[in-house]
DNA sequence: CGGCATCCAACTCGATACTG
DNA sequence: CAGTATCGAGTTGGATGCCG
């Protein structure tokens, strides 16, 4: 008998992976993942909303945070934004190709997220209950 | 003609959204794209992992971060905590049923960064660029 | 070995005020 | 209308030291 091994299942080797995969990955995560981005993208999904709609569409949101996380989702290619030189001036966003082709899983992330909403909720209350 | 027509074309109204559905993919969201949990996670997809060899597997986790991570998955129910106490004691983390059911979402998320990685980073260099 | 407590630097985000 | 600038509270995460 191997002696090597321990009375509790011996863990498995992890898998070797790429850390740089990973850091893209997270980066993802963390964009859409931040405190507006979800509810934004989720607007822009039924086509192109102007600032103030988006405004008014996302209760809570700051006019700095709006601006602030559009610009960040321009810079990364998944929304565009698009000028209107008018008096008063008016501007215009909506998803890129790529922008929607993130909103697509961004759907299945938020089907787990609901399907299993409730089965999160019981394991942290019963976390909680088990830590006084 | 309608005057209330302007010359771009007109955005379409937002669909109305569940407020509280959002957020819980947001939370969701928030959770997996913190700065470990997708390393995390990830070396675990292998099957159970010592607290020490996650720790040595994923360079540049801090101790406090690693536990502090490891206990908010825990809670969620995602992670499943298992000590031996003995001499020097072992702790073993493994993915839970549902734990292992996100990683499979989130391998879906990945399998989408990498594949439009060089997009977005393009579109970075591009933004940065015009923005002198 | 695994983990908690403390301290601190960096960042996030909201409120507010001002501009073309 | 859409955006920028500034300030301050709150949060995140790293470093360090101690404990069973």
């Amino acid at each position: 008998m191997d002696v090597s091994a321990t009375e509790i299942s011996a863990p498995t080797q992890a898998q070797p992976h790429n850390t740089n995969d990973c850091e893209t990955v997270r980066a993802i995560l963390a964009r859409t993942g931040d405190k507006w981005s979800v509810l934004i993208v989720k607007m822009m999904g039924s086509g192109p909303q102007r600032f103030s709609a988006l405004r008014r569409g996302i209760t809570g949101i700051s006019q700095r945070m709006l601006t602030l996380t559009l610009r960040n989702l321009e810079r990364d290619g998944l929304v565009l934004r698009t000028v209107t030189p008018s008096t008063p001036p008016r501007v215009d966003y909506e998803l890129t190709r790529l922008g929607h082709s993130l909103w697509i899983i961004m759907e299945s992330f938020g089907q787990w997220a609901i399907a299993h909403r409730s089965e999160i909720e019981t394991a942290r209350a019963r976390f909680d209950a088990r830590n006084h």
